[in-house]
DNA sequence: ATTGTTGCAAATATTTTGCATCAAT
DNA sequence: ATTGATGCAAAATATTTGCAACAAT
């Protein structure tokens, strides 16, 4: 709980937060509002967006927002991890090689926990590019670290 | 280089080639469209998005696409990895505790080669979940390895 | 009574697509 | 000559927002 403005208790809220914690696969704003409607027919999408942001601000729910918004490309092809900048959202390519055993290690260990077929994953790391790092000094740094942990939205 | 059909080479193709090899920081399409605009005025943003297409499926450059297009939203405020099937989109908790040590390093590592201040990582598995898998025998999973080992989409 | 919330519709933003014309092979 | 590519505009998709009416405190 970190905002600072009331939690009106709304049918429309309650519904909704029912929703999300009943299901187990992330759903999506739409796949909400469906099964929302059939306990409140008359509810519209612009109320589950908007009270999703308000569940996930009040710490009830976590919002998975994609790694970045758009597309993007890359002339270099060959294969690597990225670092994105919180404050300007600058992508990065990270030096360092893939590192092939620990994470190929985990995979396999997933592998055999779920029966699901693993076969790669992806690695990004989050911080502040080193502009970003001079011109807050910090500031940011701190803020968003709160925020991150706040919303378990990365380890 | 993995299609079949021919690759026709226009002066739209060849510029927007050389945007986005120029740029070291994975620009998005409409960036890509105002630098070749400069070149090519009349250039339509549709022309863009088409070559972007025709250039990754040639191998040329690697299209970096969100690691999920909507937002999706969590009844689980714990912090945990996905594991996302290639398939059918679903998202599912990776059943192993975030693992803290090792990158942990990495992103120490990674902080003092770079200057970057890093605090967190997200780590995603790609795979079939058990469903697909049986579903697709194999099949999808051997296809779209080799899209992703082509395209370098992750590793 | 105050102020946040709702439903609706319109606006935004990103990406895709239909189509007639044009250009590379 | 054939067939893929282009420019333009319209469509599709996901999300946000302005606003008047409404409801929780």
């Amino acid at each position: 709980m970190k905002s600072d403005k009331p939690y009106r208790l709304t049918r429309q809220r309650e519904v909704i937060l029912e929703e999300v914690r009943k299901v187990y696969h992330h759903p999506t704003a739409d796949e909400i509002y469906e099964n929302v409607r059939k306990t409140l027919p008359h509810i519209s999408l612009g109320t589950v967006y908007r009270n999703l942001d308000v569940l996930a601000e009040f710490g009830l729910i976590k919002k998975m927002e994609p790694d970045f918004p758009q597309m993007r490309f890359d002339g270099n092809t060959k294969e690597h991890y990225h670092i994105t900048c919180l404050h300007c959202g600058m992508i990065e390519d990270a030096p360092i090689e893939p590192s092939g055993n620990s994470l190929k290690n985990l995979e396999n260990a997933l592998g055999n926990l779920t029966k699901h077929g693993i076969f790669g994953h992806k690695l990004e790391f989050i911080g502040l590019c080193s502009k970003c790092r001079e011109k807050e000094n910090g500031r940011i740094f701190k803020e968003k670290l709160n925020e991150c942990i706040d919303t378990g939205g990365f380890k």
